[in-house]
DNA sequence: GAACAGGTGAAGT
DNA sequence: ACTTCACCTGTT
């Protein structure tokens, strides 16, 4: 893939390994909308495809220093590919998932949002998110595009569970609280977890109300670009049971994109469409 | 109207 | 250590 930065932001050519639709509705995000524009850190940008090439515009200031960290272009998702294919079972999905990339989130939004995400679906998590960051973040401006930003823990903090009433989390909201009340004074400090080897920081977020081994391990893969972490959700439980039989194979420190090809590849029927 | 949903924690075995 | 169930809310 090349990377061409120009005056409104960048332009990659030769996009096998980012395809927007994968990346933005693989389940790992919540702001990115239909129209390509989101919004990540207070930051608004705009991805759209156009044939081979992908156009980011942003603040063209922001595309080194933090976009494209975000969106993790400085991997060689190909080469991790042919990697992950040594594993028979894995060809396929990996094929399949071809252009998901693991976006290099925020920590805090990323616990907020899997706290929410629990026995919920995306259409409804998102609904959520975007109630929150209407009412309690900031109005962002790029270009004339408007968006909110995700609340920081403060903000939440001051809030009492009736004020969060609105965002109909249901029982989620006292841990979205709680976890905000304890990132607002100190108690948690998100920063130096994700600066922890995966255990340590895994046993960290495991401490948090609300928090089990599912939500601490999309925290630490999708907030904390911790690759050895690979959250077991339903979806990945039934890939295990179909291909192995149950028995998880250790990817070891590419897990966590190996969870994203046999999630995508199963929830998606990729299975099936081969065989048709 | 009951059952269910990308999960967790408490209480039971 | 493993199983069962309640938990808010919106959808089917």
């Amino acid at each position: 893939m090349e990377i061409r930065k120009t005056e409104w932001g960048a332009e990659l050519h030769g996009c096998a390994d980012f395809v927007p639709e994968k990346i933005f509705g693989c389940g790992q995000c919540f702001r990115w909308d239909t129209d390509g524009v989101g919004i990540a850190r207070g930051h608004i940008a705009r991805v759209v495809k156009q044939g081979d090439v992908v156009r980011i515009e942003c603040a063209p200031e922001l595309w080194e220093p933090f976009w494209v960290d975000y969106f993790d272009l400085r991997r060689d998702y190909q080469a991790i590919r042919e990697t992950l294919s040594r594993d028979p079972h894995m060809v396929a999905a990996a094929a399949f998932g071809a252009g998901i990339r693991i976006l290099r989130q925020e920590p805090w939004e990323a616990l907020v949002s899997f706290l929410i995400s629990q026995c919920n679906h995306i259409p409804r998590i998102r609904g959520i998110i975007e109630i929150m960051c209407r009412m309690f973040g900031d109005e962002v401006e790029l270009c004339g595009v408007k968006r909110f930003s995700f609340p920081d823990p403060e903000r939440i903090a001051a809030c009492t569970l009736e004020e969060l009433a609105p965002l109909r989390a249901g029982y989620r909201t006292k841990y979205i609280l709680k976890a905000a009340r304890q990132a607002a004074d100190g108690e948690l400090d998100l920063d130096a977890v994700s600066k922890l080897p995966t255990d340590e920081a895994r046993r960290v977020l495991l401490t948090l109300d609300g928090v089990g081994n599912k939500v601490a391990d999309c925290v630490l893969l999708f907030g904390m670009g911790k690759w050895d972490a690979c959250p077991m959700d339903v979806w990945m439980k039934r890939a295990v049971e179909k291909f192995y039989q149950g028995k998880a194979p250790d990817f070891g420190d590419i897990a966590g994109l190996a969870q994203q090809y046999l999630f995508h590849y199963i929830r998606n029927g990729g299975e099936k469409q081969e065989t048709e």
